[in-house]
Parts: structure tokens; sequence; C-alpha cells
RNA sequence: GGGAGUUUAGCUCAGCUGGUUCAGAGCAUCUGCCUUACAAGCAGAGGGUCGAUGGUUCGAAUCCGUCAACUCCCA
């Protein structure tokens, strides 16, 4: 069959995916070999592969993929998460714009059958694409979030927490989302620096008795419209300014509501005015403020961020108009006595990203966290989990173990796990799997209830709270512990993932993993780092600086892609990203296409019965850089060094297999080869597709399959590895020498314009000649020489150069300049000489001698030795010319 | 405000426990080639006082101090 000109991606990518599915290759069962094993981090149904995603799942597949070939049980489960909020809004807002229905029309089952239908038409999109990536995942064991069994799991271990004590409800300041009307846990809170304003505003002071001084207090406040809910004014004990007004009042502008001003020194004297309004219902600080001092609390919020009636004017108003209102009025009044620019930091909705968050005190239901910390930080911190690249996330991952706060898990939302906790007409609740528990469970205390007096918690929980049992329910493992599945899965292997979730999601599962398995959920997380474009910007649906995936698939191929995002990866780093490594990819494909079309191109032309190429040095030379590069390639992946990986497997396919090895042993024009090279190269050349294969799985394949005829099951995505051989230190010697020998007579060549078709004469002065005899004939080829005749004489008229030792003369037709050789030996001189001065002041030096490594001394007299003979070397050639 | 990280060729980055085969790679640039696998290619070349400044050492891109710039996380 003719091969095509140039390697067409979208004519092998379909046909081998197909392949690989129809023969189960991806699928897992337990067996007998060892287990490798990664949970893919569930990417929510909303979405669509961006490029950070594209990173992440070519990664996990070529640690998969390397596994599958490295004589493991390779199981790869992919899977998705509901994202509560997120997906919540996208279906409210379906429902409205296009059915005109609004979620207070329906009933929770109502709108819950919407979303499933939602998750169904959009939810696969994203598996498309990870399918088209070449991604080798298990897909009969896909899994999400509010499957029935993983629902039930995550009801079990709200029911088992609640048990153990370490599940709450109560009433803490927690961060409320106006626009989904939820709380959030503190780290869906994401803050932004804002140009912001502080305003000054005149408080009328009253005297102890109440009676009103006619003098007033000027407070400085960024939020106007909390006034309302203001419950006193604190300054600090120590500021002179204020020390008079102890037992004294304020009177709230507004609501003429008489306040105590307080002192504590939380007060900083130097900011604004040093008097401070506190609204202990909007703000945490002064919620504390408000424990400590048994303030008040008044709530002038309503859910969706419009003013209540407790805050007695501007009722129904949204707070952003709110605020305008009252400094509105308050500049009426002559209260508002200055504004000040000033830069300040709003929260924001993680899901939301367009709304401000807004503090407020709320009954939730909360993990506490210190019990579960305690063993997850050891895990890390003792190394029992590994964290890659290197430690540079311990200490992050540290203080937020050891700073943690109790974990807000209520969501007020339909789309999540319901909470388990049956209320009692009388207030009373009871914590169950079910309501038939529910109900035995009041009874064991004495009240007889029936399912139809008993109201459930109309909250569900947060994603996290779901996502956190990923790596065991994935396998059952809570749902129905101690199967086998979960006996031979976990812990997984490798959690391959964003450096962005280590908090909502990789600390979280290794505490869940401790408390249900008392095993880590992972040995290792592999933290990729965020893609970026070129330019270094973030990508962003806004900026549209992310490239859609499958036009670059379309463009460059799946695993032209696939090298493009890995070789600009290095761990844990940002990476940016550019079309034009897919580019660099695209040739690389095209390039081993090459070298595929000229191995086949010999497959009719083997001369049979001839073995005297065993002996080529090209390929005993070879063999040992393969043999070295497959060592190299072993240890970066212990470390998670892919794109290190990945760059030595690039050069040794290009450089020394296509620019080197293929050139020294083609064949001249239609002339036969030796059947000796031919399998030998035919074998490189499958050694090299498996080496890249994890890599670029389409290609090689593509490739391993046209090199001879398979039977079936012979396919390069099993085909195990072999350990390699020992590389042969002196051949890589000397391949090295025949490299820089033949590039440094081409470049003389080069310098001294001899045109490509010239041929010269070569003559070489060396004290190896048995090395250049075995290379004779690749030389000549390389380097378009007609002959080659050793000489320890110098050669009159003749293109000089020095190789190490070793002086090679070039005799050509071509007129040479001898004031231009002499020039360029005469640089090379002078380099050598200063070269050499500073080895001899070096060794020269007592100190140096005595206190360096013997091996270092030794190092130094060698290059002592080699800079004198090359010196030498060189002298000799000048004096001839 | 607290903490972490980064600063090496035009660009993106390697350089582990200090020793001129460590001053590197890829891309970009320049020169010469349509050589019978590949112009999405081949053969070559140029380019950096390793952010600044002190110190330790026989010796520092590599260790320590200070400073500067940038990035990220937390409050």
């Amino acid at each position: 069959m003719e091969l095509s000109k140039n390697y067409t991606p979208a004519a092998v990518e379909g046909k081998w995916y197909q392949h690989w599915m129809d023969k189960g290759y991806f699928r897992s069962k337990p067996d007998n070999r060892p287990p490798f094993t990664i949970v893919i981090p569930p990417p929510n149904v909303t979405g669509v592969l961006h490029m950070g995603h594209t990173l992440n799942e070519t990664v996990q597949d070529i640690l998969i993929r390397r596994a599958r070939m490295s004589g493991y049980n390779t199981c790869w489960v992919p899977g998705s998460d509901h994202a509560s909020i997120a997906t919540e809004a996208k279906v409210v807002n379906m429902l409205k714009t296009e059915k005109g229905i609004e979620k207070s029309q329906l009933t929770r089952e109502e709108f819950l059958k919407h979303a499933f239908e939602w998750k169904e038409k959009y939810g696969g999109i994203i598996y498309s694409q990870i399918k088209k990536l070449g991604c080798s995942c298990d897909w009969d064991r896909v899994t999400f979030t509010m499957d029935d069994h993983y629902y039930k799991a995550v009801i079990k271990v709200f029911t088992d927490l609640y048990n153990k004590g370490l599940i709450y409800r109560g009433a803490r300041m927690i961060n409320w989302d106006p626009k989904a009307k939820t709380a959030l846990s503190d780290e869906e809170v994401q803050y932004k620096d804002l140009q912001g304003k502080l305003y000054h505003v005149q408080y009328a002071i009253a005297d102890p008795s109440g009676e009103p001084t006619g003098q007033f207090i000027t407070i400085a406040t960024q939020r106007p419209e909390t006034i309302m809910g203001d419950t006193a004014i604190c300054v600090n004990p120590e500021d002179d300014r204020y020390k008079h007004l102890a037992g004294y009042f304020a009177i709230v502008p507004l609501v003429n509501r008489r306040v105590p001003i307080i002192f504590d020194t939380y007060v900083d004297k130097e900011f604004g005015t040093g008097a401070l309004k506190v609204t202990p219902a909007h703000d945490i600080n002064d919620y504390n403020l408000g424990l400590k001092h048994n303030l008040e609390v008044i709530d002038t919020l309503n859910d969706d961020g419009t003013l209540s009636a407790a805050a007695g004017v501007f009722i129904g108003e949204d707070r952003f108009v709110a605020r305008k209102k009252v400094i509105a009025t308050l500049h009426e009044h002559g209260l508002l006595i200055k504004e000040q620019e000033y830069t300040t930091r709003l929260g924001y909705s993680e899901r939301n990203p367009d709304t401000v968050v807004e503090p407020r005190i709320s009954t939730q239901w909360f993990v506490k966290m210190a019990e579960l910390t305690k063993p997850a930080l050891d895990a890390v911190v003792n190394g029992d989990v590994n964290i890659h690249p290197g430690d540079r996330f311990l200490a992050t991952y540290k203080y937020w173990m050891e700073n943690v706060k109790d974990w807000c898990i209520s969501r007020q939302l339909w789309w999540g796990q319901q909470i388990p906790a049956y209320y009692a007409p009388d207030g009373t609740f009871e914590v169950a799997n079910s309501i038939e528990e529910a109900i035995a469970q009041f009874k064991a205390k004495g009240a007889d209830y029936k399912a139809s007096d008993l109201r459930q918690d109309e909250d569900c929980l947060d994603t996290w709270f779901s996502s956190w049992l990923w790596p065991m329910e994935v396998f059952n493992g809570i749902s129905q512990p101690d199967n086998e599945e979960i006996k031979y899965y976990y812990p997984t292997n490798v959690l391959v993932t964003g450096q962005d979730i280590i908090f909502f999601w990789v600390a979280r599962m290794i505490m869940a993993g401790l408390e249900y398995k008392h095993e880590k959920p992972f040995s290792d997380v592999y933290f990729t780092g965020m893609v970026r474009d070129k330019l270094g910007r973030k990508m962003s649906k806004q900026l549209g600086n992310s490239p859609d995936l499958l036009e670059l698939i379309d463009r460059f191929g799946a695993d032209a892609v696939r090298f493009g995002i890995m070789i600009s990866s290095p761990a844990g780093n940002d990476l940016l990203f550019d079309d034009a490594s897919c580019e660099q990819g695209r040739n690389f494909c095209n390039k081993i296409w090459n070298a595929l079309k000229l191995v086949k191109m010999w497959e009719d032309r083997v001369a049979p019965g001839t073995n005297a190429g065993n002996d080529h040095f090209a390929i005993q030379w070879f063999e040992s850089r393969l043999n070295e590069v497959q060592q190299q390639v072993a240890e970066l992946f212990k470390d998670f060094k892919l794109s290190e990986a990945l760059k030595i497997i690039y050069s040794l396919v290009w450089d020394d297999f296509c620019s080197w090895y293929l050139e020294w042993v083609k064949p001249g024009f239609e002339q036969p080869v030796d059947a000796a090279i031919y399998s030998k190269t035919v074998y490189f050349f499958e050694q090299l597709m498996q080496l890249l294969h994890p890599f670029m799985p389409f290609a090689t394949e593509e490739i391993y399959q046209q090199l001879q005829n398979r039977t079936a099951g012979d396919d390069l995505i099993v085909k195990q590895y072999t350990a390699p051989a020992t590389p042969d230190a002196s051949i890589l010697v000397q391949g090295a020498l025949a490299k820089e020998v033949i590039s440094g007579i081409r470049d003389a060549r080069n310098k001294h314009q001899i045109k490509p078709k010239d041929q010269i004469a070569l003559h070489i002065d060396t004290t190896q000649e048995n090395t250049f005899k075995q290379i004779e004939e690749m030389l000549a080829k390389q380097v378009n020489a007609k002959s080659i005749a050793y000489t320890k004489t110098a050669i009159p008229n003749c293109i000089n150069m020095v190789v190490q030792k070793d002086k090679f003369y070039l005799e050509t037709e071509t007129e040479l300049d001898p004031a231009a050789q002499k020039e360029q030996l005469e640089k090379d001189l002078v380099y050598l000489q200063g070269f050499l001065v500073s080895v001899e002041k070096k060794l020269s030096n007592e100190r140096f001698v005595q206190n360096a490594k013997p091996e270092v001394v030794d190092a130094e007299r060698k290059k002592k030795e080699d800079a004198e003979a090359k010196i030498a070397a060189i002298t000799e050639s000048l004096k001839t010319l």
C-alpha cells in the first residue's frame, strides 16, 4: 500500500480508538496483576473541556498507558460531579428562558426531573472530548456523584459523622450568595481587590442619661447601607480623642436607634476616624465584637440581598441601590462629611462570579474539622502521600490544615443530596439514613410520629461533601464496604489535578479516606500548573483566549495537541500555551511518518542471507543510545518529570534515529539493504514507538502496525516493556566522536563555501586509527568524501581542522583562503591557551589539590592534558599554512 | 499585613547534594541547500558577565545575608 505524503491523523485516530475499545483494552477487572489506579478528577457536568482539563487528562493518560505497558492492571475511572450551584443556576436559567417556568412554581421533585434531563443532554459532551483526546478510561465505570449508590453513600457518611459528633447544626456567620440564595463555604469565596469608597458619617452623641449632647462622633464605613443594623460604636480604649465618651451613647442616623459606645483594642486608631460602627449581623469582625460585648444582632438584609423590614428604611431595595439612597439621605441631613477613595477587597461567589458575597448569620450544618485534619496532615507530612512537584505545596497544605475552620456543608439548593435530618413539629430532629429510621429513632426517645408528621431538611449538601468520597465510592467503597473491587483498587496510585483545588478536594479526600478506609486515598498527588496563553494571561471566556480543543485536534491531530501541551509543561509550573507547540507536535508526527516511509521502501530490497550488518557501528551505537534513553525515561517517570521524558524521546527519535542512525545505515540509491540492518532497524523503530506511545498513542500505534504484519492482539497499546540493557559507554563515546567529526567537517566545508556536491579527499592524523576505520564508510558518505586516508604528517593546501586530539586535512579543488583558516585556528588557539592557563592555575593552587575530591583533581589534570594536546595539534596545523 | 515561589540566550524553560566537557535545550533568528523519507524538511552558525549587591569557599548560576521586580496563596 502506498503511504501518504504526510501523516494524516484524521484517518487513523478514530480507527484505533474504536479498535482499542472493541478489544476491551481500557477495561479493568481485578486479577493477579498489581493494580494501577487513577480516578479522574470529576469535571462538572456543566462544562466543556478546556486547556486545563486537556493537560490534566493527557497527564493521566500518559501515566495509565505507561503502567498498562509495564505489567499493571490499569484502571482509570471517568466520571463527573453534579456541581450543585453552577448546575442549578443553569437549569433555573434554562427553565426561565426556554420554558418560562420559575423555580418557585415547581416542587422539588419536578425540579430535579428537569435537572436530570438537562444533565443527560449536556453531561456527556465532556466525555466525547476526552475520547477524542485518546484517553484510555474504563468507560464501563463512568460514575456520577448523584448516582443512586453514590447518593446513598453521601447520606450514610453524613449520618455517620453526625452520630460521631463531627457534624453539627448551628447559627454562624457564613458566606451568603444572594443570587443563588445559598450559603457557601469559605473556600468558595474569591476575593478581588477593588477601588471603593470610605464614607465618613456623623452620629449624634447622647450622654449616659440618654440626653443628646449636641456633639457628634464620626465613623468611617464602606457600607453605609448597613447603618440600620448598627448596634454599637467602638473605639480604642487608648484613643485620647474618645476616652471621655465612656458610658455615652450614639444615635444611629436614619433609624434614630440609641446604641452604646464601647471600647475595644480591636479598633485601629489610625484607620479612618478611629471610630468603628458595629454591625454584628453583616460583618464577621463585628459579629465577633458583638459576641464579646453582648450586642444585639439586627439582620437588615433578606436572602436575596434586598433590605429587610428590620432595616426600617428602603425596605425591599437591593443592597447596592440602598447604598446610594442612604448616602443621598445622609448627605441631605448633613451627616455625610467626607468621601474617601479606598482600596478594598470584596468576596465573590466562586460559582456566580459577578455576585458579591454577603456575610450573614444563618443556621447551617457544619463539619468539625479539627479531628479530621490531624491524620490528614500527618499523612502528607510523613510522606505517606507524596506531593509533586517536590514539597512546594507542603507549606500551603500545612498552613490550611492547621488553620482550617469548620466546614459549612449545607446549601439552600435542590440539586444535590438532601440533608437527612427529619424535624418533628416541636422542632426536635433526628438524623437518619431514611425516614423510617428517623421514626424509629424518635420512638426510641419516646416520641411517636408518623411519616407525615416529619419534615425533612429542605437543604442539600455541598458538592465537595460528595466528591471527597470519590476515590472510595467509584468502587462502591462506602455503600458496600470491603467489596472485592475496593479491596483491589484502593488506595489508588496517583491523583492528577490542579493546585487550585488543594483545599476543596485533595485535602478533604485524604481526610475522608483516612476516616473511612483508614488508609490514604492515593500515594502520589501530581499538581499541574495553570494553562495560560502565550502572553501569560489566564485563559478565560471573557478574554476569548482559550482555544477550542476539538478545533485544535482537527487542525493538528490529537497526538500533536498532546505533544504540544506536554512539551511546554514543566511539572507544577504554569505553562504558556501556544498553537506553535502543537505545530511542533504535528511536524514530529510527520517526521516519524516519513521515517516509516523510508524503512518501508527497503522492505522489498532486503539482501537475503547477509548478516554482516550486525557488526555495523551504527547498530551497536544506536542500541546503546536506545538503552540509555530507556533508562533515563524510567527515572524521569519515577519523578513525574513527564515533560522532560518527552523531550529526550523527541530528541532520540528525531536527532539520533532519523538524523544520524538512518543516515548511517541508509543504502545507496536503489541499493539492497543488509538483512540484519533491516530487521534491527525495524526493531529499533518499534522500540521507539513503544517508548513514545503513552505520549502520542495514535500515531505510534498506526506506525507500529505498518512496520510489520501483526497477528491479532499484537497491539502496541498492550505491548509490554522489557528492561533495558546497560548501554556500552565506550560505544557511546565513539558515537559522540563520530558526530563531532562529521559536524566539524561539514562546518569547515560550509565556512569555506564548498558546495554540497563537491567532493573532498579526507586525510586523518590520529592515534586511534581503528576507531575511524570502522566508521569510514559512513563518515565518507556524511561529509561527501571521495577518499579517506591516514597520515602522520601535515598535508599542504588543505583545510585544517582539529577535533579533540585528531587532525583532519580536507583536500579540495576549491581555491582556499589561508588567511581565513589561519584566523579561525588562531582564535581557537587563544581560547585554548586561556583555558589551559586557568586549569594550570587551579592545579598549582595547593589548597585546591589538598581540599578538592581526588576525582575532581584528576579531571582537571585530564583537561590539562587534552588542552595541551589540542594546542600542539593546532600549532602544528598553523605551521603548514 | 502574613507566607510561598520566580528572576539563566529574543521567547519558554532545564541546570539534583558548589568544581569550564554547565553556561545548556526547544522555539525564534541568520547562512547554505528543492541531496532520490521528510521544505511541516536537510546541513551549519551566531547569541547570555546566570536580577542587584555583600558574604562563605581554593572554587558559586549552584550555599547564606540584604535589596529590587514579578507571580500565587492566605487575612
